[in-house]
DNA sequence: GTCTATAGTAAGATAGAC
DNA sequence: GTCTATCTTACTATAGAC
C-alpha cells in the first residue's frame, strides 16, 4: 500500500467528489439556473450544457433527457422539503410532545421555512410550467407524505375528511409558492405566521 | 321568390347561426374532446381538423394556433363558472340578504355545482398539462373573480388577510379539481358540501 | 464517462388557390 | 372564410470517437 500504486487514481490531492459526482451536481445546479430563466418548456438542454460546461452526452448519460432532467429537480425540491418537515416532527416528539396538532405544525413550520431557504429551486418547481405527466408523477411522490400528516391528525376516510387533508395540502402548498414569490425575508415569515394560524384553525 | 333563385344563400331553412359560427364552435368543441383525450402536449392540431371536419387553415384564422385554442376553452371554463357565481350572488342578494359569509357561500356553491355540470370541460382546464404562460394568464383573468369576493368577505390587505384569500381560493379550485375527477354525483355533492362547510370554517 | 457531430422527426405555422 | 399542400425550424435524442 505504497503512495506509488495510484497509478490511475485522481491522486495528487484527495479529490473530496469524484469526477462523476461533481459533473451530476454541475449539470443540476445549470439546469435550476436554465429552467429558472427560460421555464421548461421554453429552456432547452443546449442552454443546460452551455452553462455546465458539460455535454449533450453527459446530460443523456446521467439523466436520459429534458423531462427528467427537470423531475430530478422536483425530486430534489420535495425531499428537501419533506425531510426538513419529518426531522421537526421526530425532534419535538423526543421531547415528549404528543398532541397531534402540535406535531403537525411544528412539521409545517419546517416545511415553509424551507421553502423559503430554497426559494430559488421553489420558483422553478412550482411555476406552472412543466413536463405534461409531472403533476400526477408528483402527487403521487408526495402522497406518503401527505398521508403521514393525515394520519398524524387522524383524520377520517370520509368526503369531510378527504376535503380537511386537501385544504390543508393545497394551504401548505399554495403558501410555498407565496413564499417564493416574494424577495422580503420578513414577508415570508409573516406568511408562514399566518399560515400557520390558518392551519391550525382548519385543523382544530 | 321560387326555391331556384337560392343559389348563394344558406337559405332552405333559416339557419340559426352564420356557417361562421358553425364552424368556430365546431372547432372549439373538436378541440375539447382532442384535449381531453391527448393533454395539451401530446394533442396536435391535425387531431383537432380531423375531429372538427374543418381545417387547419380554419383554426390559424379563428383562433390563431394550438395554445390560443386551449386558452379560448379556459376562458370559456372560467366565464362558465364565474358568472354562475355572480349570479347567485346576485340572486341571494336581491332576496334582501346582507351577510358577506352567505353571499359568498351562494356564489361558492354555484361555482362549484357548475364544476361538475362541466366536469368534461373541467378535466382538461384543471390538468396539469397546459402551455407555458397559461397559469399567469388564467390567474390574471380570475383575479376580478377573487378581488371581489374578496371585497365581499371584507378581508384586510395583510398577509394574514391574503392567505386568508388565498385559502379559500385555492379551497374551492382545488375542490372543482376533486369533482371534475369524480364519477359519482352523489360524491360530488358531497364534497360540495364539505367543501363549504369547511369555507365557512375558514372565513368565519 | 465524456464529448462532438449529426440525424430524425414532428408539428406548428404559412402561402395562396378557391 | 375555408381549404390543401408545403415549409421550415428547432429540438430532442443517438451514434460513435476518445
Amino acid at each position: 500500500m505504497s503512495t506509488s500504486d495510484q497509478t490511475t487514481q485522481p491522486s495528487r490531492q484527495t479529490r473530496r467528489w469524484s469526477r462523476t459526482t461533481e459533473t451530476r451536481s454541475a449539470i443540476l445546479a445549470a439546469a435550476r439556473a436554465v429552467f429558472i430563466e427560460h421555464g421548461f418548456t421554453n429552456a432547452n438542454v443546449s442552454d443546460v450544457v452551455e452553462r455546465s460546461g458539460s455535454s449533450v452526452g453527459s446530460i443523456y448519460h446521467h439523466f436520459g433527457g429534458k423531462t427528467e432532467l427537470y423531475a430530478a429537480l422536483c425530486a430534489e425540491y420535495q425531499d428537501l422539503l419533506h425531510d426538513a418537515s419529518t426531522k421537526a416532527v421526530q425532534q419535538l416528539r423526543a421531547t415528549g410532545e404528543r398532541d397531534p396538532l402540535r406535531l403537525f405544525l411544528a412539521g409545517a413550520r419546517a416545511y415553509l421555512e424551507q421553502a423559503w431557504i430554497d426559494q430559488d429551486l421553489a420558483r422553478v418547481v412550482l411555476s406552472g410550467d412543466h413536463p405534461p405527466d409531472i403533476d400526477a408523477w408528483r402527487r403521487e411522490r408526495s402522497q406518503d407524505w401527505v398521508r403521514q400528516n393525515g394520519l398524524l391528525l387522524r383524520v377520517p376516510d370520509s368526503p369531510t375528511g378527504r376535503v380537511l387533508v386537501m385544504a390543508l395540502t393545497s394551504l401548505i402548498g399554495d403558501s410555498a409558492r407565496m413564499i417564493s414569490e416574494t424577495d422580503s425575508r420578513r414577508e415570508a415569515y409573516d406568511i408562514i405566521d399566518a399560515t400557520l394560524a390558518m392551519a391550525s384553525k382548519i385543523a382544530g
